[in-house]
DNA sequence: CCCCAGGTGTCAG
DNA sequence: CTGACACATGGG
């Protein structure tokens, strides 16, 4: 296992699901439980996933050298590559990427990942004592708006209900933008009552693997400002700006520079 | 009490 | 197009 960082693709913020217990990580996978470990350059697993699984959700077969060579345009990105080597995006279930990034808004990654655990508790379905898979459609649809704000959904209660509503009416189907470009599948999330252009890019990058993807949040905003000179004060003219400047894998130069934040 | 958090919708100028 | 403000909830 070459170029791989198990603390650094986990404890990123990019996904909200997994725990570290001692040198163990538990999380789910495909509706898998999953403990993994690393010791130097070897993966300890305790699952029943299979490996080819585990590979597409880590993002393994990624080129990491080759990816690096592309975005590396900078000293500050190059320096973040040294320091982070290994931190890998993860391609998420696109209908648990939507759901959590629509709850990413104005909130912390604590708050979030409580929401999540919650939904999860009560409408996913058990797989072991413990642990429940995040909820399908199906299953959350169930959920009221009370009970949804019963999650700590607060504001974004009445967001997600919307999103239900629709996807059952049939007015949005979250597989088509799998075939859509990456223009038309972010306008199409942007319909969507509480996304925005840095959710939608959120939903792409981590659901669909579009790494051309470039979510601009309050530390990325803060991060970028003040190394480059961005023409514009919107938060579109920094993502304009990073796609041009770190190119066609730009969503992986964001994962660097958000890990960074932590320091 | 303040401020901020992986933002977005709305509205005035 | 730009800035100001509200929005639920939790923590510093």
């Amino acid at each position: 296992m070459e170029d791989f960082n198990l603390d650094h693709t986990l404890g990123c913020g990019q996904v909200f699901r997994w725990r570290k217990q001692g040198t163990w990580w538990q999380g789910i996978i495909d509706n898998h439980l999953v403990k993994i470990a690393q010791q130097g350059n070897r993966l300890i697993l305790d699952t029943q996933l299979d490996k080819h699984r585990l590979a597409r959700y880590f993002r393994l077969r990624d080129d990491l050298k080759s990816i690096y060579r592309s975005i590396g345009r900078d000293d500050l990105i190059l320096q973040l590559i040294e320091e982070y080597r290994g931190l890998r995006l993860i391609k998420q279930d696109p209908w648990e990427c939507l759901v959590s990034y629509m709850c990413s808004c104005n909130n912390t990654i604590c708050n979030i990942s409580g929401i999540i655990e919650q939904l999860s508790e009560r409408y996913g379905s058990k797989i072991e004592e413990n642990h429940h898979v995040f909820p399908s459609f199906e299953e959350l649809k169930k959920a009221s708006m009370e009970e949804l704000r019963a999650c700590k959904l607060g504001f974004r209660a009445k967001n997600l209900h919307h999103l239900l509503q629709l996807i059952n009416r049939g007015e949005f189907d979250l597989e088509s933008l799998e075939h859509m470009g990456y223009g038309e599948a972010r306008a199409e999330l942007q319909q969507l009552r509480g996304v925005g252009p840095k959710i939608a890019d959120c939903v792409l990058l981590f659901g669909f693997g579009r790494l051309e993807a470039f979510p601009v949040d309050t530390h990325i905003e803060r991060i970028m400002r003040s190394h480059y000179h961005i023409p514009g004060r919107s938060r579109e003219a920094v993502a304009d700006f990073a796609r041009d400047h770190f190119g066609e894998y730009c969503g992986y130069a964001q994962e660097y520079l958000y890990i960074s934040r932590l320091k």
